[in-house]
DNA sequence: CTTATTGCAAAACGTTTGCAGGTTT
DNA sequence: AAACCTGCAAACGTTTTGCAATAAG
């Protein structure tokens, strides 16, 4: 992986931006202070990043992805009032019961929580 | 929700299918015992099957929305190898820690193992 | 008679890609 | 100079939608 101040950027970016942003996110932010950044560049960048595990992509079921800056395994609960996504982080022994699960032969797996934020629950009478 | 021959087709092939279809399969399928049946008509009819919940959506992180005549709460396994989709059960334990992960307030949960089947496993050197 | 549902085609959405030119090593 | 990376725009695969016509209750 080559240097270039476009992919810099990117990685700067998921790495301020601190709360799972999304692609076009990233682009609208980013492109404030580099004019002329385009989109197809972010996504090329946010893939070549996160194949070199230097960033995670989060996948939330009917939403376009996310990426995360946080490398530790952990998992993701979107909120379904706000859209917000947080970690989750899942104990060992839960852990271990998901591999077990699939039989022996898991390379990765994909958690998503849904339900209301604390942020929101704190809000109304949710 | 209102009869209609198509609907009761999509459903029918669902439950037939058995094997986690995409609405494209459905589609294929379903149209050569109903000539004239539309793509869309499949997806709508998809859609409010799986909010009467008849049905059940399974999510797979970067390709298309499979569906699932299994009412049963449980989850999935994609075989990275050939493509499948397979049931997976994950254990009242494991449940209850991906509950507690989410803070209490959890609606919904969305897990996909990804590796290799028993399928796969057997025949080349896996 | 009213309203849900259909087929069709167009569009929306998130994402990838071909290309010609520019940058990095 | 070779390999990689960029911007742009077009295309992609999946899914939704506006419409006028049809079918269900």
């Amino acid at each position: 992986m080559r240097y270039s101040r476009q992919r810099e950027l990117v990685l700067k970016k998921v790495a301020a931006l601190d709360d799972h942003p999304t692609a076009e996110e990233i682009y609208e932010i980013a492109s404030r202070e580099s004019p002329g950044l385009s989109l197809g560049t972010v996504y090329r960048n946010l893939n070549v990043l996160a194949d070199a595990k230097r960033i995670r992509r989060v996948s939330v079921p009917g939403h376009a992805d996310r990426f995360d800056h946080t490398l530790r395994e952990h998992s993701h609960m979107y909120c379904t009032c706000c859209g917000s996504v947080t970690d989750v982080e899942l104990d060992d022994a839960a852990l271990l019961q998901i591999i077990e699960a699939g039989a022996g032969k898991i390379e990765d797996y994909s958690l998503t929580l849904f339900g209301v934020c604390g942020k929101c629950r704190g809000k109304s009478s949710n």
